[in-house]
DNA sequence: CGTTTTTGACCCGCGC
DNA sequence: GCGCGGGTCAAAAACG
């Protein structure tokens, strides 16, 4: 049974889902039928361009790149292909003014700092302090909204969390996708490894 | 005293 | 082949 990682930003004012990293597009299709975004029930699509498009009661919306798109203002996905032994990674972006390590559940060893180009916020590198998992994340300042923090989690736990567990799933690792809830703004999205 | 953080060095892939 | 940007290592320091 793999344990997927498991975010609980309890100390910020809320996160959300900012990408979709690892769908081919039918993948993401059945994904996007099967999940509603707080009040959006919205479909996506490609134009001939291959811009992505959401459609939702709410409003329509046409990407002006083919990787990107913002759904209101709560949710920013993006999409590109899988390639081939990508691994499974969750970006999360999360409203923090003044912690930039999150609690989420896991125990994590920082193992490297790097300014990156373009953001004047170093990136932060950390290792599951579990010996046996290799789940890393990164965590850095939005470059464009410096009041908000992207923790990219990659790969998945194979232990459960040492503290609470937050959430709980039968199928965890046998459906193709588990959408969560830990907070009134924070969803999380994963599915099965390959 | 075991674990984590710090920090410069090292490594590696990619573009030119 | 070389330089650059990003990712990791590892020794020492800091921490509790």
């Amino acid at each position: 049974m793999n344990y997927p990682s498991n975010p609980n930003p309890s100390s910020t004012d809320f996160a959300e889902i900012f990408k979709f990293d690892d769908y081919d597009d039918d993948a993401f299709q059945m994904i996007m039928d099967e999940i509603s975004l707080e009040d959006h029930s919205p479909t996506l699509s490609w134009n001939s361009s291959d811009k992505l498009q959401v459609t939702s009661p709410l409003q329509t919306s046409l990407a002006t790149s083919p990787t990107s798109l913002e759904i209101g203002d709560k949710t920013e996905i993006k999409k590109r292909k899988r390639h081939k032994d990508d691994p499974i990674i969750h970006v999360f972006k999360t409203k923090s003014t003044k912690e930039i390590a999150l609690d989420d559940g896991y125990k994590w060893r920082k193992y490297g700092k790097k300014p990156i180009r373009g953001n004047p916020f170093p990136r932060h590198y950390h290792k599951c302090s579990d010996p046996d998992c290799i789940v890393k994340k990164k965590i850095e300042r939005d470059t464009n909204n410096p009041e908000y923090v992207l923790t990219t989690y990659e790969g998945r736990h194979n232990h459960p969390s040492p503290s609470v567990v937050y959430c709980d799933s039968d199928d965890f690792g046998l459906t193709s996708l588990n959408t969560l809830s830990f907070q009134t703004h924070t969803y999380r999205y994963s599915h099965s490894a390959p």
